[in-house]
DNA sequence: TCAATTAAGGATATACAATATCCTTAATTG
DNA sequence: CAATTAAGGATATTGTATATCCTTAATTGA
């Protein structure tokens, strides 16, 4: 079981996104040539993204995505279930109903005793996620990365917005 | 992102796999049959088990599986990595080292602030998954599945032993 | 000893999801 | 009006999950 790498770019996409000065855009071609991946599909990123309300977009030159809310208002989970969906990553196929010892037609009082574990472990997941906003994300880059790089970067991000 | 099925189905075949009487085996014809399930893809998962060392196997007639330690040995977690692996559910394919402004060939100081915080939400998954062990799942069902139907289900089980 | 039984596991087929590209449409800009 | 851009439909490609089949070797009981 895999995360898909859509999960990585929108992250990194966001984080490009929250460096973008007020009242401008930058384009999917601008975010595919950063990070080196095909615009075309990042673009469906950026569309669930644009869904899910975390970025908005505008036409024309000039035109591209910006983030919809401040940093601090977005959470990791925000972003995972944009492009994921929130559907929990255990599935129950309810094979209890298999028992050949069971009475056909009997109604399952409540989620089986496996599901539930499951899903809660899905839920710790989650939790986690939604603990971390995109601001300490950006606040941690600013202690990781190296000022000049960090620098640079904004100066790239602001020239093409 | 979905669990493959055969997380549920190891984790049933556990369960009943814990009711089988001591020195005694269960094929994985009756596992199957049990849970209506493809009895050679079954197999795949209850080989995964058995590679891990949950269970542990006996050829011939009479033969089949049976637990290799005590339910209260055997986590969540032990049964879930058994089939899907330990990999974490975020891998990080460095797309930080595109960046234009980066000097080339330059190392990375450590992990990406991103998979960090990834990486921390699977931990708490598989955290919540090894706070589980199947003894607790086995008293959970006692609880939750009708007397009448636990007792069948244990004759169904002694029966093909 | 022999025939039946069983797990292990290789080979292969099928179905579906992830990845990727292409193209059309409509909105926006200057 | 021409250029630019996101939205999104259609489709191709790749890879993984699902499923089946078959061979081998170990074990059992007759
Ligand atoms: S145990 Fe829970 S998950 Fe597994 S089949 Fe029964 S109900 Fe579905
Ligand atoms: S942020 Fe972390 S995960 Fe994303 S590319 Fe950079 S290193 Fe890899």
């Amino acid at each position: 079981m895999q995360l898909r790498n859509h999960v990585e770019w929108a992250i990194h996409c966001c984080a490009i996104l929250a460096g973008v000065p007020e009242e401008h855009y930058l384009a999917t071609r601008d975010l595919a040539e950063f990070h080196g991946v095909p615009k075309e599909y990042l673009s469906k990123a950026l569309q669930a993204l644009s869904t899910a309300g975390l970025i908005e977009s505008t036409l024309g030159p000039g035109g591209g995505y910006r983030l919809s809310k401040p940093a601090k208002e977005i959470t990791f989970l925000d972003i995972v279930e944009a492009v994921e969906g929130k559907a929990s990553t255990f599935v129950c196929t309810e094979i209890r109903r298999n028992n050949p010892c069971r009475p056909k037609g009997a109604r399952e009082s409540k989620a089986c005793a496996v599901a539930r574990v499951m899903w809660e472990a899905d839920d710790a997941w989650r939790a986690k996620l939604r603990s971390v906003r995109l601001s300490d994300l950006i606040k941690t880059l600013q202690q990781d990365v190296p000022a000049d790089l960090l620098e640079k970067t904004g100066k790239w991000v602001t020239l093409r917005t």
